[in-house]
DNA sequence: GACTAAAGGTCCTATTATAGGACCATCATA
DNA sequence: TATGATGGTCCTATAATAGGACCTTTAGTC
């Protein structure tokens, strides 16, 4: 009865979701994005039981997301690696979504610094540069969008249990 | 202690993610686009306990982002509305992270009806179409990046002990 | 109509996770 | 030598999860 895994799923977007899928830890980045990255200082903006901080940096640092960085003083930081930094597209998509779709709440503004308006995110393709969305792409099954190995099993189970008959 | 709620932080990334951040969530969501939408196929292929699948899907259609649609059979399935639609970049973004980290894993493939290839996807801005990522985007505090609830009252009990000296 | 199976749930129990408080060690500063 | 900030650990009550048993409705078959 151990929460399932998403680590061994034959699918990207599990595995990503193994690491930084967890309540508390999309927002712990979010913050280190702002700057807001002692120990303290996250406890404090978040509001999160000091305990859960610990699991959740230590799962994130594990994960190749974030690192501890020493300070002079004898305490800490945590910094985001490349990989950790990779991920601010994916936390812009979510606030543009929940900007646009959760409309009584306020915005968050997003400055790009390369035209100096507020952001909303658009995701598009790297080949073309259009826009995609769910009604322009084909999703194959592909060698990563199998079944997971319990559906498999389940598959073979009822297999056997149909030609005992 | 009963689990924290960040529907009611002013925050529109932690709102969404009270919505579709829970475990599963978003692999339910993405199992409905590829076109797995019945209660059974969704726990076969999933492999989830049938009361937290239905837990979900519960939580998803109260937070408007599926709803159940009944087949002429008596059965029904569940469909996205235009709001869970909106939601592909999200997955884009999250398979395209994992498909450039997590190296050893295969790729998922979307392809692009627009051009024909893979996506990769790439967050740009809706504005000028350039790229956006955390090099060069300022975030501004704003109305929607203060401190939650739980921080200001922190902040003001720690002002009440500091001047009580 | 009786039987069987599929579909879509609910309910129960053991285990795990979470929240929040108490406690603790280290370092810096007054 | 206090005092407090920092960054933890540990404990306990409550909530969430996993997985199985069971149940109702519908469909199809004999």
């Amino acid at each position: 009865m151990e929460k399932v895994s998403f680590a061994d799923m034959p699918c990207t977007m599990a595995n990503t979701l193994d690491i930084i899928g967890e309540w508390w830890s999309l927002l712990i980045i979010r913050d280190i994005f702002i700057g807001i990255n002692r120990f303290n200082s996250l406890r404090d903006h978040l509001g999160i039981a000091r305990n859960m901080l610990q699991r959740r940096l230590q799962r994130l640092d594990e994960g190749g997301i974030i690192y501890k960085h020493p300070l002079q003083n004898g305490h800490s930081e945590f910094r985001l690696t490349e990989a950790g930094v990779a991920l601010y597209p994916i936390l812009l998509s979510l606030a543009s979504w929940g900007d646009e779709w959760l409309a009584e709440k306020p915005p968050n503004l997003f400055i790009h610094d390369t035209c100096g308006k507020a952001v909303n995110a658009t995701v598009v393709c790297n080949h073309c540069g259009e826009p995609v969305g769910a009604h322009n792409i084909t999703q194959e099954p592909g060698p990563a969008m199998q079944e997971p190995e319990a559906s498999r099993l389940r598959f073979l189970i009822n297999e056997l249990k149909t030609s005992k008959k």
